[in-house]
DNA sequence: GTCTATATAACGATAGAC
DNA sequence: GTCTATCGTTATATAGAC
């Protein structure tokens, strides 16, 4: 699929996240009218991406974000309780759409190969629609406190754990050669993480995103497809891991 | 070779790069005794890569710092004129020592599949020897100046210059099949930074760097010395959502 | 007029700097 | 230790919509 098409089917934009972070916070946030509180909250988390992406999330003060978004530090402080309250409510709704989404792509029902490039296709295309949202995700997760950073660090392996076990099926069904599933994994993360990280050097060598899926499909295919001489004595892959 | 071979034949530790640092800014630290000044600064760059590892430089402040290596405010101002030259210095440092080091790995004559190993070696077994550098280095570049920032980026593209330049040597010759060589280099880039950026997985893996360096050049040969006869099972197999 | 959203201004704490 | 700037935060005043 290309990433217009996907682009048009998901409705993604900041306003979309900003309207469920409203509808979480519903309490919390002192603005009545929805329109009014999404409109704003969008010009904050807009502000907040891009001042962290400029200088990092604690060297942003509130004034800054107060110049930046045009309004004041009173109302601000209609949206949200905190500093710290702030970047939790950006990573949690970020999150929770993100892992949302890709949840659905890795579910459809389809052959081992197909199921990983839908994932990957997936990951690249809503990483490209919110890059600043996941280069800030990357950036500030230390940031967080410790409950929050527990989640964070459980939504990385959650991802990972969709890759592994449509490796794992593919290595049982014999699609795959037998790999090591966790370090490829890995890899695979990597390189989607690659894209959101340094969209700088892509987007000055004018790659596209199409572009870079195809690559990475292609890298990570080579190695997953080869024929191995081995031929597996045991029906189950040999893959173990290491406590 | 192995980790612990290169471990010893390198004079890398804090220290060795703190005798540079201070070398380079003799002018500026008001210290005379250089053992002093070499083991203090080796606190002051330790309790950075610590604090920043945990919070993030710019949340770290000089007080935390003081209280980290046990020096007083004043005698920190000893050592640095400011926190922003703290930053400089300490990225500068290291970016020579490294670059240096990769540098003559790559240079060593050598058929181009041994070059590359060589350099993903090299590489990795740096990385870990001065993980939390590599760390600090990445996730605090943004805090640069705008000359140090220039420097920063040119050296993330000096690396992959290198991997650029064994790989095109490679595709010349025939050892390599023909590839797209900015893609693989960024794709090779984007593994060794995983190595470091991502540790504590790794280590909560009991993945040793050897595995690691084992496992990516299976993947990345298994692509780049891949016959390229096309016979895809499917041409360009798109992949399809169901409605 | 009343309620909602925003603006102003000032407080205490703490930052970098010397 | 000290100084000053600036931080996050909040109490209070004001402007605008219905």
């Amino acid at each position: 699929m290309k990433f217009s098409e996907f682009r048009k089917l998901r409705a993604l934009s900041s306003e979309s996240i900003c309207a469920g972070m409203l509808a979480d916070n519903r309490d919390r946030i002192r603005i009545k009218k929805d329109d009014v509180a999404v409109k704003n909250l969008t010009r904050i988390m807009d502000g907040v991406l891009e001042l962290s992406a400029r200088k990092g999330f604690s060297a942003m003060s509130l004034r800054d974000l107060s110049r930046e978004t045009g309004l004041s530090m009173g109302a601000l402080y209609s949206y949200f309780a905190g500093k710290d309250e702030l970047l939790d409510m950006i990573q949690r709704q970020g999150t929770k759409v993100v892992g949302e989404l890709l949840a659905e792509a890795a579910s459809r029902p389809a052959p081992p190969r197909d199921r990983l490039r839908e994932v990957v296709y997936t990951h690249l295309y809503l990483s490209e629609m919110l890059q600043s949202w996941f280069y800030f995700s990357f950036m500030e997760a230390k940031g967080l406190g410790r409950e929050q950073l527990k989640k964070a660090i459980e939504t990385e392996l959650y991802t990972e754990s969709i890759i592994e076990e449509i490796l794992s099926d593919g290595a049982r069904s014999g699609d795959f050669a037998s790999i090591d599933v966790p370090m490829t994994s890995a890899a695979v993360k990597a390189l989607l993480q690659d894209w959101y990280l340094k969209r700088w050097k892509y987007s000055g060598r004018g790659v596209t995103v199409e572009q870079y899926a195809r690559f990475m499909i292609d890298l990570v295919e080579s190695y997953i497809l080869k024929k191995r001489r081995k031929v597996p004595a045991r029906p189950a892959a040999p893959v173990r891991r290491k406590k």
